[in-house]
DNA sequence: GCGCCATGCGTACGAGCGTACATATGATGT
DNA sequence: ACATCATATGTACGCTCGTACGCATGGCGC
């Protein structure tokens, strides 16, 4: 009756890790509400209660997932950034990074604002996303002062917001167009 | 025993309209997720039996309470900026907007932000989203080319939900600064 | 080689949920 | 005055959820 094969899962390290990455996977497909212990056991074929053992609390699971996201995209805006000879260098990478994020993966987006609403009334996750918010706007004012930095950030937010949100997404050059108008 | 005087019910007539204005309560109070038959019955003081009657599902309440929500604040956006005289009166008024949902109420950005993560699964609230996005690019236009309009649409957004997420919110002079660079 | 215990597994429980539905009631047209 | 029926109410059902907990197992120190 059992028609799929099960692995042998005794001794298996890294399982945690694991579940945290299919916990992001079912936030992004299924948002907060959807994700459940269950759903997030299935995603990584591990049975239920492998949760509880590994995890104190659904909480517990959902912090670690959002901390891991926010890490790993700030990663990649530090190392863009960080990539960058000189001002306009810099101006081409944010360009193309929020190109990337809005052509590339609705993905994120989807995660990003989850993590927003979440972090609206979980202190742990608040802390989360100011983390990460601090994280960008110091890798901008590697290349720009502290008033352009914040402005730029919030300018990209909203870009990369409302072209996801909209029937008619920005294309690149309307980006483009925006960023360097702020920065002109 | 039961010690809360009940009022009489009966006939009570716009009662469907405090119950979706008991909803939009309940969304920025718990947030979609905690916002239940139940919870929105208790806010409005009336029996289980009324959400069932007055609503054939949650999504249902839900789709009207986010579609009022978005309503109210773009008629809002309306009013200021079709009360502009010329261009520097918009410039100001939408420096106000933002001011004023800054400094004001945390109260409607939660509900916005809300709104966007219920609208990433549900094509009723998506349809809403961009209706209202589109009523405030329309205000917008009333006083700015369609370029200007979106960008300054997509900043405006942007300083909201950093100014709100960051602990460190930002000014109103930084926001009149913020705008005022783009337009420049 | 072997026992111990960290790790993995299955199941059960109580709570809260959306929704259905049988019944009660009073405003309204006559 | 009264019958009607839209409106209002209370309760119950079936489901899914988070979590607890007792049992199984096999890697590792001895």
């Amino acid at each position: 009756m059992n028609g799929t094969a099960r692995r042998p899962r005794r001794h298996d390290p890294g399982r945690r890790d694991r579940l945290v990455d299919a916990a992001i996977a079912v936030i992004a497909e299924r948002g907060v509400a959807g994700t459940t212990h269950r759903e997030i056991a299935r995603a990584a074929d591990v049975p239920l209660g492998s949760m509880t053992y590994h995890f104190a609390s659904l909480d517990e699971v959902l912090a670690e997932a959002f901390t891991r996201h926010a890490s790993s995209v700030a990663d990649v805006f530090d190392e863009r950034l960080g990539a960058a000879p000189d001002r306009d260098a810099a101006v081409e990478a944010v360009i193309s990074l929020v190109a990337d994020d809005l052509l590339g993966s609705a993905h994120d987006l989807v995660l990003t604002v989850e993590l927003y609403v979440a972090a609206a009334r979980n202190p742990a996750l608040k802390a989360v996303t100011q983390a990460w918010m601090g994280r960008s706007r110091r890798a901008l004012e590697r290349h720009f002062d502290a008033t352009t930095a914040r402005e730029l950030d919030a300018l990209i937010e909203g870009l990369v917001l409302h072209s996801a949100l909209s029937t008619d997404p920005m294309t690149p050059e309307q980006i483009r167009h925006a960023i360097h108008r702020l920065l002109r």
